[in-house]
DNA sequence: CTTGACTATGTCTGTTCTGACATAGTGATG
DNA sequence: CATCACTATGTCAGAACAGACATAGTCAAG
């Protein structure tokens, strides 16, 4: 059975091949983004697939003492992410938000304190809007024509980016209202 | 250190008393929405916490071979919950979307059967939105004088379903969003 | 000329989480 | 009267994941 991880990584080669180190770097951005994977997540899963024969590699001299090794996919993996993109997601999806769990619990906090937190988030999630709409413009610079073809690997991006900028307006909205929630109950 | 599963557990009791088992429920409804975990965990995560003294029981005779434990906060459990409310979450947030991955790699897919992924997709988060309405009307009936007041239990739950709402809004939104260019690009 | 960032590959320990196994009483449905 | 769902507690194996350890070359800034 092949993990969420080894598809991720497919879905990745199926653009680009990589190494292993570069799939970690793009696993920060702009897989990142709704998919995340430390290097030490990366090397025993590229092996896995590799031993599936679901990826292969060419191999070349390497800065290290060890080879740098270029992955992409075979055949059957293609077949594999081909097959598993349309089937439908187990509905657990359980989604653990730390700062949902912290507002939850804000009642228990000072008002003061707890406008802080929000505040910051909002700052936080407009530095990450601001990325993905950075990262939007340069998809729709390739295609001054409409959308992507949703036969390009740049219709994925588009619309991973979509969702990303309508998320973060969303949420940067609620944290505001929490802020004037916070602020509209205390007295002054 | 107290877990964030920890965390989530003091949350709970922060409420209302319960059993091992109630919080299991609870962890599917309504903290599921934001936060979920198996029972398998969460007895184990007691102890824990009862060897920190963040927690106390009182047992009494229960329907199985075991007692039946009522968990309910100490003091110093009251202060810890109390602490890491307002302290900033470290900016890691990795969040985990398997639909945004198939989303990325939807490019390999044929596009009528993308549609259909995504239209039970909206039916999914449909359901859900219902859910938190049905909630959020829930919280409001008990406050017709505007907001609960930021001490009481009840905003915690009010200010959460407003997420909740938002981002189902958000995400049902996108889902046709998506059908709608799957569609469009399609010959006919 | 040293320090630090970047490329590049791997391992290992500990934590978190899932899913199954195990037990047992009550009450409802068929 | 059997079967199933619900209440209730726990354990255990294995998967997934984070963070550190380990190695080594290049290149730029100070």
């Amino acid at each position: 059975m092949i993990s969420k991880l080894g598809y991720a990584i497919l879905a990745m080669l199926a653009r680009q091949p990589s190494t292993g180190y570069e799939l970690s770097a793009r696993s920060r951005r702009p897989i990142g983004y709704f998919w995340s994977a430390r290097h030490g997540q990366i090397y025993p899963e590229l092996r896995k697939l590799l031993d599936a024969e679901l990826v292969r590699f060419s191999a070349g001299p390497g800065p290290g003492p060890r080879e740098k090794k270029v992955y992409s996919l075979t055949e059957t993996g293609l077949e594999a992410l081909h097959e598993w993109v349309l089937q439908d997601p187990a509905p657990a999806e359980s989604g653990r938000d730390e700062l949902l769990l912290k507002a939850y619990s804000i009642w228990t906090a000072d008002p003061a304190g707890a406008q802080e937190l929000f505040a910051g988030q909002v700052r936080r999630h407009q530095d990450r809007l601001a990325e993905y709409e950075a990262d939007w413009e340069l998809v729709e610079s390739r295609h001054q024509d409409g959308p992507p073809p949703v036969s390009d690997p740049d219709f994925g991006s588009y619309a991973t980016l979509r969702c990303g900028i309508d998320y973060e307006c969303q949420r940067i909205a609620w944290l505001t209202w929490m802020c004037q929630q916070l602020a509209g109950h205390r007295p002054g």
